[in-house]
DNA sequence: GATGAATGAGTGTTCATTCAT
DNA sequence: CATGAATGAACACTCATTCAT
């Protein structure tokens, strides 16, 4: 993805964008910060149910709702990019946005016993986190051919179940 | 990566280069065909475990330690040709051979009752791979910051768990 | 010097810019009528010594004086510009003034016997005007960072020495 | 002067430009360690003169003689990058060789009683520089129109007469 | 008059690739 | 077989200039 490329989809000229961007870098943190204002108007209403293993497919089909409708272009330019660091890293503060939310979800969860604390939360965002770009990635790379939101969801409804305590009794039959 | 500085580090010119290489993209195709090398070698003689889903977290193991010992700079060579497509889709016939490799674990996991059925083998197989590339991706992108094989095991490991079917009293102790 | 960073400083817009001048060059040719502006009304009073060479010295101050006013940016814009040809050399007539007032001094100066006659008059301007010019040059490529009249004053009085004759006793002397 | 068009005077590419450049300013200092080497082999034998006047003289030639080989391009390019301060200065010590000669030659003159004692040897040296560092620019932005050499020698030969010191007698017939 | 978004040719620089030696 | 000088299209970015509002 070039400057040039970009202009010539936008049907700008390359002055133009720089009339906008003070570089390349600067319009990928600005496809970053897009992804909050996504969650903010749209997905975060839907991360109140009881159970938050269900918060935590929603929040993952959210982000690659967003993906879908970022587009194949705009995914790539973000993943040759990332991790972008300029500008104090302002877009990682931004990204903590995700994070934090991610990480909410997930301390609750455990706290309310529905899910293992193994693991600390900030491990289990990092992990989700990691699995749903790496499919965000691949789809890209794939020119967009399969249905991201439904493959990322099938993905994490496994994963998830992995994060389900078992009971005393679920642990007991399994020994015998 | 450009081509001068990989024959930097070889210690060759890049006239060299190109007398062993038809072009770039032929080294990566090449780089790709040693994971399958090194599958042969040392990580097939481990898949043979009684349980399918421990020869699963081996495989992913292997992969990850492959991708360790390959480096950071040829991880992100890689990553940034992936996939490559050209010479009639030479490598991912080649590529095919760890696809076929972890169906194979796969499948018998679920003829053994070890392993859900509620998705086919394929499907499975295409999630485990994205998801350990994704690792994979994240590590270069990272700069190799982090042990990849410590947290791909851990991730596979909780992932696993969720492919393990639930006994017939586990339902019955869920429902109660 | 762009044509950005004159109307930042000026608080125009480019568009304003180019409502008053055509183009970059003819600010700049603006900026040339100026000098004469300045010896009108401050400097020519003050050629009026009885020593012509006084006047010289005076002529040469009352430049590097301007150029000290105009600013490091502003004389870095000249000199990058210099010379121009356009509009018939419009500026070169107005440059001229400059000229011509230098050019009666010496030549007075001549007619008294207070300068030597060995070069013409046109010669003696050529050379004094690439002097102080190449001062100002030098002054302004190291962003001012010293006294421009101070260093002009002592250079030109120097040289001025050169052109005052040798009375016929002063040949005598240097002979024995 | 764009690296281009000194690639096409060249008639290289400019891939090859930056194959012996790391990039525009080296070149430039290359260029001026050029002056070093022809001082070396062609000036400094010349400077041996009893009267060091003639010698400062001899030197002025000696640095307008090589511009003028240089050739308007190449002096311009100097000009539109001087003074270049990258590489540790690098070639502003190179520059100090010509200093350092210049220095050498007024300083002995002063010893000698050739040359006036109101100016430091460092403040004449300075003053020189800039002198005939001006007639070159100017020659340059003038396209090479006229005899550097010439001019310049007319130029600093009337200077030198102004720094040579006035016998008492002589300043007694002044005042009278 | 004044604005500033828009333009596009041009700049320094990179890099995969070629080819004479 | 090996070299590395040479190539030139492509890149990110700049800037004088235009023009609709």
């Amino acid at each position: 993805m070039t400057v040039r490329m970009i202009c010539d989809a936008a049907n700008i000229s390359s002055g133009t964008f720089y009339h906008y961007f003070e570089n390349k870098t600067d319009l990928i943190i600005e496809l970053f910060s897009l992804i909050d204002d996504y969650f903010e108007e749209n997905v975060l209403e839907r991360l109140s149910d009881e159970d938050e293993l269900v918060n935590v497919i929603r929040f993952c089909s959210g982000f690659s709702e967003f993906v879908m409708q970022t587009g194949v272009a705009k995914s790539k330019l973000i993943n040759s990019m990332f991790p972008v660091y300029s500008k104090g890293g302002h877009h990682e503060e931004r990204g903590r946005i995700l994070y934090r939310e991610l990480n909410a979800i997930i301390s609750r969860g455990q706290e309310k016993g529905q899910i293992i604390t193994e693991y600390a939360a900030e491990q289990l965002v990092d992990m989700i986190l990691v699995m749903v770009r790496g499919y965000c990635f691949d789809w890209a790379r794939r020119e967009g051919s399969y249905d991201l939101v439904k493959y990322t969801e099938e993905m994490i409804a496994l994963f998830v179940r992995g994060l389900r305590p078992c009971s005393a009794y679920d642990l007991k039959m399994q020994k015998d």
